[in-house]
DNA sequence: CAGTTATTGCGAAATATTCGCAAGTAGCGT
DNA sequence: ACGCTACTTGCGAATATTTCGCAATAACTG
């Protein structure tokens, strides 16, 4: 697994646990803590929740996974790899779609040149109305 | 006091606990129910926390304040005057920066065009890395 | 194969937010 | 001005979410 690369460089260790959570993530796409802990438990049951979080957090450390705002509270988890597009959230009915990020690559650069700001446009969702919703 | 209108129409009553929290949130510019409770304890120490809660909930739904996320969980509530610009939260220092919501039109235009998405470029955050922490 | 030390499981602690309920009171009507 | 109705408040308890401490395990290293 080429995963074990980026863990082991860092002097950590590739456990089934977290080999679970890392295709937990991979397989939702989108998730919280609490869906990536469920999914999991569908073939290991004895997996903590504690474990979740605190892998969720080194895989994201080691750059394997990253965190999205998508709205109220909590963060949701995504592979690295699939972290190319950005996130419409519909403030009504709450659905979450995708958009590729050269929608915003304009408004990056406005802030760059304007500000000197680096955008992550992928970190916090966009908030609206989905074009369902505005009819 | 024209707050009035916007909550008697909608059978709802201007206490007092409700205008110190909508004048706090309006002196504060950003905060969390957290530092508005502070905020309004300054003066009248016996408002619960709850209160606040309710209260700024209750003041969002008539449309005299807003909230916005800017990261982690928490949620910042503003004034519904002030939010005419857009928030560039730094990822690494935490700073919070303001930018005026046109460096953002074109890009709300597309969102408009390719997905008829509708944005509210306020609600979340932009998320990124700053002028200064960039160097 | 043994030793070192990152990790896990678990329960408790820390946060953040919501809820139920009885008592209090704002605003309407007279 | 007075009383009524129902919106609000205070308060404590209930939830929800995330973090921590610690002893027991187990993944790599040599």
């Amino acid at each position: 697994m080429a995963d074990q690369h980026e863990l082991r460089d860092k002097g950590l260790r590739l456990t089934p646990q977290r080999e679970l959570v890392l295709s937990a993530v991979r397989e939702l796409g989108h998730a919280t803590p609490e869906e990536v802990a469920e999914k999991v438990r569908a073939t290991h049951p004895g997996i903590n929740l504690s474990t979740v979080y605190r892998n969720l957090e080194t895989l994201e450390n080691v750059g394997l996974v990253q965190h999205t705002h998508l709205g109220h509270g909590g963060a949701t988890y995504h592979a690295a790899e699939e972290l190319t597009h950005l996130h419409l959230v519909c403030g009504t009915c709450g659905s979450v779609g995708d958009a590729p990020i050269d929608v915003a690559a304009n408004f990056v650069q406005n802030l760059s040149d304007d500000y000197g700001f680096k955008t992550d446009v992928t970190h916090f969702a966009i908030y609206g109305t989905c074009a369902a919703c505005v009819k």
